[in-house]
DNA sequence: ATAAACCATGGACTATAGTCCATGGTCAAA
DNA sequence: TTTGACCATGGACTATAGTCCATGGTTTAT
C-alpha cells in the first residue's frame, strides 16, 4: 500500500508517517518497483501505527512506544505482560498529579492570603 | 553589577541571565564603560530574577512572566491583583490534574482487566 | 609579565512530536 | 497531452528553557 492508503486508513498525515519511519517504527516498506521509487508499506504498518496512536492516549512517548514495537518484533511469539507495562506508566502519572496538586495548593495559599 | 555578580547573588547561571535578558526580562542594563564593553546590571536585576524563579515554582512560563514583569513596569504605582492571576493559574492545573486523573483511570481499568 | 578568571557575542544543541516547504519526479483522468 | 493528484527527499520551523562552545577581548592577582 502507498502512503496515501496508509495515510487514509490510520488518520495519520503523510509527514508523520514518514516521520515515524524515520525513527523506524515501521515494518515492512520497501521500493518494489523498478520504474519509480515509490514506497510500499506492508498492510501490518496500519495496526502499528493504531497502536502509536492507543498509545499516546496514555502518554507513552514515541520512544517508549519505539521499544515495545521492537520487543514484539523481536520476539512475536512470547505474549508481552501487558499490565506491567501499564503499571509503570501509572506510577508516573501518579507522581505528576502529586506534583501538580503541591502546586494546586500553594497556589490556594496564596489566594487565600 | 556585573553579570557574576548578579549570577552570584541569585544562584541562576550567566548563560541563564544572558538568555532572560535576550527575551527582555530585566531592566536598566547598560554599557557605562568607555574602555571595554562590559556590561551593568542595575541592582533590582536581583529580585526580578527571584520573581522570575519564584513564579516557575508554580509553573508559570517566561513568556507570562514576562507579561507581568512588563505590565508592573508599565504602572509601577498599581499593584497589580495577584490573585486574580493566581486564580488563572490554579485553574489551568486543576484542568491538568483531571486531565492526568482520566488517564489514570483509564489505566487502572486496563490493569484490571 | 603572565596566567587565571572574567566578560561579550553568536550559534549550535538538548528533548518532543510533529508540520511545512521547495524541489523534482510520476501517475491517472479528461 | 496536459493538469491535478500523488510520491520522495531534505531541511527548516514550532514551542520551552535553557546549556555549551568557540572566539576574542579585559581585568586581576601573583
Amino acid at each position: 500500500m502507498k502512503i496515501g492508503e496508509l495515510s487514509n486508513k490510520t488518520g495519520v498525515s503523510r509527514d508523520t508517517i514518514r516521520f515515524y519511519e524515520g525513527k523506524e517504527m515501521l515494518t515492512n516498506v520497501s521500493r518494489p518497483f523498478k520504474w519509480n521509487n515509490y514506497k510500499d508499506y506492508g498492510e501490518e504498518n496500519v495496526k502499528r501505527i493504531q497502536i502509536i496512536k492507543y498509545l499516546q492516549r496514555f502518554s507513552f512517548k514515541l520512544k517508549e512506544i519505539k521499544t515495545l514495537l521492537d520487543q514484539k518484533d523481536a520476539s512475536p511469539n512470547k505474549c508481552i505482560d501487558k499490565s506491567q507495562i501499564f503499571k509503570g506508566k501509572l506510577e508516573l502519572i501518579e507522581k505528576e498529579i502529586e506534583e501538580l496538586k503541591q502546586i494546586r495548593d500553594s497556589l490556594l495559599e496564596i489566594i487565600n492570603d
